[in-house]
DNA sequence: CACAAAAAATGAGTGCGCTCAAATTAATTC
DNA sequence: GAATTAATTTGAGCGCACTCATTTTTTGTG
């Protein structure tokens, strides 16, 4: 067993402090109504020590968001499974994030605009690990889908995956960002995934 | 023939001038390095003016944006109709965006962010201007290849071309935002694109 | 326990995007 | 062409994200 020593210690707790301060506040007064100030009141830290912790107040956000979505990651895999045929299911899959997004949709714009690119390093780790979760989960339902013989190892359905994620983002993007309202995103987002399933040929 | 009054001329052409103060600056400076008060000042206009032609900074690199990659949509396109098969094609469109991104990826990377989430109208606009543009283009080509007798309307081939674009949206994102290098993009585009056309099943 | 070295927290300070009340300029009316 | 109204410009000022020299706390050593 590792040892934590006392200075790891009151980092842990007091990151989990500026994190969980940080989600309240967003989600109470939306994310640019904020204030980094506010937020090191609310943690019981000094201003300045909140960027000890978050380089930016974006990655206090990506921070905010990342354990939520991990797990909905989990329930959205389940729930998918639950259903017949991959376009239903993939449909299903994504139906769990918006559902989660619609719940406080100001903050969802918030990660959007955040995700649209992401500079820092630490972003970079904890989108990864999002990802890599997502697109497995994702994988696995292809997978499972597949009728053609081929046993396809996990990793060569990545592709796939990410295929299908990439038409879900585009819309849900298109939707956030006011292009599209709620029915023409469930619309377009059935068009275009049963358009990959199928191939434009 | 309309006549613009006085007015109505000096604000385009300020307009102009400010759209090209901030592109010469932003090319040479960067984006964030860039202050709003420069932008002014190469403009010959004081510093709350800028904000009464552009809400935002951003707004500003949307708009700087917006006349060049009108233009990249029709060399694109050229482009593209000199290559054979759909898939090539569509490399070959999405090409020429990499290409120009390519000459200054600091502000690539800036309009990428920018583009993650729109919440302005003026924005708005503009950016559907440049989608509805690529869009039929690249539907154009989608409408050349098919074989398979069916004469199908341009609309109805919104789905595919957007679903195209989707694809390449989501590595180019990769690629800005340092997930992937050039050679790894390269070869997800040209992998998922052709997954797009075969269909998944 | 005393002391030194390292790590972490602090908060006053800085620069920049953006606002808005006041000033300027253009259009309109008689 | 003076007077009135409307549109545009102006720049000092504000609030907030973020920095960094200093202070405080923790760890390691004899």
């Amino acid at each position: 067993m590792v040892a934590l020593g006392r200075r790891e210690q009151n980092k842990l707790e007091k990151r989990g402090r500026i994190i969980a301060a940080a989600r309240a506040l967003f989600r109470h007064k939306g994310f640019d109504a904020t204030t980094s100030q506010e937020i090191a009141d609310a943690a019981g830290v000094a201003g300045g020590t909140v960027f000890t912790y978050a380089r930016t107040k974006d990655d206090l956000l990506i921070m905010v968001f990342h354990d939520e979505m991990m797990e909905i990651v989990e329930r959205a895999y389940v729930a998918a499974r639950g259903v017949d045929g991959l376009l239903d299911q993939a449909i299903t899959f994504f139906e769990a994030f918006v559902a989660y997004h619609e719940r406080d949709l100001p903050l969802a714009h918030a990660l959007m605009r955040q995700l649209g690119f992401v500079d820092s390093a630490d972003q970079r780790t904890l989108v990864s690990e999002l990802m890599t979760s997502l697109l497995g989960r994702l994988a696995l339902l292809v997978q499972a889908a597949k009728t053609d013989g081929t046993v396809d190892e996990i990793s060569a359905l990545i592709p796939s995956a990410r295929s299908l994620f990439a038409i879900y983002y585009f819309h849900l993007g298109s939707w956030l960002s006011g292009y599209l309202d709620r029915a023409q995103f469930d619309r377009a987002l059935r068009t275009d995934l049963g358009l990959l399933l199928r191939g434009l040929s």
